[in-house]
Order: C-alpha cells, then sequence, then structure tokens
DNA sequence: TGCTCCCGCCAGGGG
DNA sequence: CCCCTGGCGGGAGCA
C-alpha cells in the first residue's frame, strides 16, 4: 500500500524534487501562457491537466481564482470559456458594485454586523435570517459554497479595492474574512487558502509581495492589471519567475524605502509616502514605476485599465474627467465605509 | 523555527 | 452510480 504512495516514490528521488516546480503560482503561470492567446476560446479541464503535466485537482484551484476575476468563464461541465485579462475590468467593477450594494444594504440596517455576507446572486443577505429560514440541506449547500475558493477570492480582492490602504497581510486578511470568529484552525485553513491565491494573483502580476517596514512580516500590494506587461503577465516555464514567489525577492534596503502613517483598525497599513515596489531585477523592464508612483500618489486604490484593456469593457467609454470623479467618488467610500468580508460558513 | 503551501483524501453533488 | 468538483488540513520544503 504505502508503495503507492506516489509521495514516497518522489522521496525516492528526492533530489529531483523542487518545491517550487510544482507552485500553484508557476502552474498559474504556465496556464496562462498556454492559454492567454488571441483565438483560444474553450478550455478542457482533462486537457490543460494533461498539457501541463498536473493533477486535475490543481486545475480547479486555478481555474476557481480566475473565473473570480473574470478570466474564465464555466461554461458546462469539465469546460471553461477563456475571457482573458480584458474581462478583468469588468469583473473587478462588479465586485465593486456588490460593494456599493452591501454598503447600501449596511446603511438600511445599520444594526446588521455583517456587511458582506453574499447569497449567489452577489447580493448581500442576512445570514442569520437566512439560513433560520432555509431547510438544513440547502444550508449545506449555502455553507460549502460560502467557504469556496472563488468566493474567498473575490472577498479577498475587495479587500483592496475597498479600502484605502497599500498593503494587506494575509494573516489581517484572513481575520476580517473570518469575521468575529477566533479559531486558531479555522484561521491556519483560510490563511493557506489566502496563500494559493495571492500566488495566483502574483503570477498575474495583480498583486505583489512586499514586506512590512516594521515587523517584516509579508503583505500584498495590489498593482492591479497595470503591473501586467504587454501580452498578459509574466509567464513562466522557467524558474525565475517562480522565484518571485514570497520572500526571496525582498531585501532590506527595498524595505527601508517605505513608511508608514499609521496602522488602521485593520491591522493595515497606512498610506505610503514613497511607494517604490518590489520587483525583482528580472521583472524590472515589464513594470511600469513611473505609472505606478503616479498612481499611488493620488491615494487612489483603484485598479486601472491595463494594456489588455479591451474595446468592448464598458468603462473604457467613459470619459477622463469621469473616470476622475468615479475614483474620487472610491476614495470617499473607501474613507468612510470598510466593509467586512466573511466567508460566513466559518460559523 | 516559523512561514509557506503542496498534496491528496474524501464528501458532496450533478449528470 | 459514477465521476466531477473542490473543501480541507497534514505535514514537508524552505528561509
Amino acid at each position: 500500500m504505502s508503495s503507492l504512495d506516489p509521495r514516497e516514490s518522489q522521496t525516492q528521488d528526492r533530489c529531483f524534487y523542487n518545491r517550487k516546480e510544482k507552485s500553484l503560482g508557476l502552474l498559474c503561470s504556465n496556464f496562462l501562457k498556454l492559454y492567454n492567446h488571441d483565438g483560444v476560446d474553450s478550455i478542457g479541464l482533462d486537457n490543460a491537466a494533461i498539457k501541463l503535466g498536473v493533477e486535475r485537482r490543481r486545475i480547479y484551484d486555478i481555474v476557481n481564482i480566475l473565473e473570480s476575476v473574470g478570466v474564465l468563464v464555466r461554461k458546462a461541465k469539465n469546460q471553461y470559456s477563456w475571457k482573458g485579462f480584458g474581462a478583468i475590468p469588468r469583473a473587478l467593477d462588479e465586485l465593486k458594485g456588490e460593494i456599493q450594494r452591501e454598503k447600501f444594504y449596511t446603511f438600511r440596517c445599520r444594526n446588521s454586523v455583517n456587511v458582506s455576507d453574499e447569497n449567489q446572486n452577489g447580493g448581500p443577505s442576512n445570514s442569520k435570517t437566512d439560513r433560520q429560514d432555509k431547510p438544513l440541506a440547502l444550508c449545506k449547500v449555502d455553507n460549502r459554497k460560502e467557504k469556496s475558493l472563488g468566493l474567498l477570492t473575490k472577498n479577498f480582492v475587495k479587500l483592496f479595492l475597498c479600502s484605502d490602504v497599500d498593503f494587506i497581510s494575509l494573516d489581517t486578511a484572513a481575520a476580517e474574512l473570518l469575521g468575529d470568529l477566533h479559531d486558531p484552525t479555522a484561521m491556519r485553513t483560510k490563511v493557506r487558502r489566502l496563500y494559493d491565491i495571492a500566488n495566483v494573483f502574483s503570477s498575474m502580476n495583480l498583486i505583489e509581495k512586499i514586506r512590512h517596514p516594521d515587523s517584516g512580516k509579508p503583505a500584498f500590494r495590489w498593482i492591479g492589471l497595470k503591473g501586467s506587461p504587454k501580452n498578459g503577465p509574466a509567464t513562466a516555464l522557467n524558474l525565475t519567475d517562480s522565484k518571485r514567489r514570497f520572500g526571496t525577492d525582498v531585501t532590506n534596503a527595498d524595505l527601508k524605502r517605505y513608511k508608514l502613517e499609521s496602522s488602521s483598525d485593520w491591522q493595515l497599513y497606512g498610506k505610503v509616502n514613497e511607494p517604490l515596489p518590489m520587483k525583482p531585477e528580472s521583472l524590472k523592464d515589464e513594470y511600469d514605476q513611473k505609472s505606478m508612483e503616479h498612481h499611488l500618489k493620488h491615494g487612489s486604490m483603484d485598479f486601472v485599465y491595463g494594456p489588455f484593456t479591451p474595446a468592448s469593457v464598458p468603462n473604457v467609454g467613459v470619459s477622463d474627467n469621469e473616470k476622475v470623479r468615479q475614483i474620487q467618488d472610491w476614495e470617499n467610500f473607501a474613507s468612510i465605509y470598510r466593509p467586512r468580508y466573511r466567508n460566513q460558513g466559518t460559523f
């Protein structure tokens, strides 16, 4: 029996085993390299698993995260259609819309503690009430969905979109998503999943890893699409990319460039005075630092339409003035509203 | 030693 | 009933 354990055979040739080669981030890069082309329409999970040489299980992880930001849409069992990075702005807009609705909902039900318990329509709902009204079986389904990687991904993104902070540690994000629950086990599980998401987002260059200047603890900064090079994120199949994975690319010298004004009640960190994102040398040419600095100097946590923004994306058509107004709206919103994104299944 | 996160078990559910 | 789906956490790799 134990001889069938694949891990045992791996152990036998441990010297050939490299954990980084198996990372979800690298797998995501390879996945994108495989499908992020013009003309790609349909994706079969079996096909993807075979081509990438991984188990289906890992494909599910990638696909669920990508679907949460609009890059993929599930068509049928085993089948997804490719939407590409151009679909991200719309997906983010939808998330922002949800935040707005949740805000409105909170305003109306100001005694409600929990803001973001979502129903399947993406709208807010009072989970406790819903749960009381639903048959047990349905609650079970909801419970599972509420804990899904996809929903967690959306809520993780919302933390960036609705906040005026520059970076979030995974611990903080997990605590936010867990709400009032202070269960160490749930916390560990949540952080594990957030690592998965962060790895995928990092490989897409939607976020980047930085370190808290004081504690040195890892945190993540939202870059948005502008962090991605011309034809999508840095693609992999080489290990230099995977080195961008956590920790290895952050130097102490870089840390000193960060200053904090204050920490918020989220234990999130205040605005960065002189934001200089940490990018490995190998990626510097892919990175529009000027644009990032400008963006951050103006204090917007709004994503910026990157080179992928397609003509079909609705917001592309808005005027510059309108864009500025929208950003200002979001800044105002962020300054007064800090919803709590929680996967209620943890209760 | 703590952080990171791969890996695969197994429950749930759709076809 | 089979197989797809994906939550979950043990435990190994790594800095």
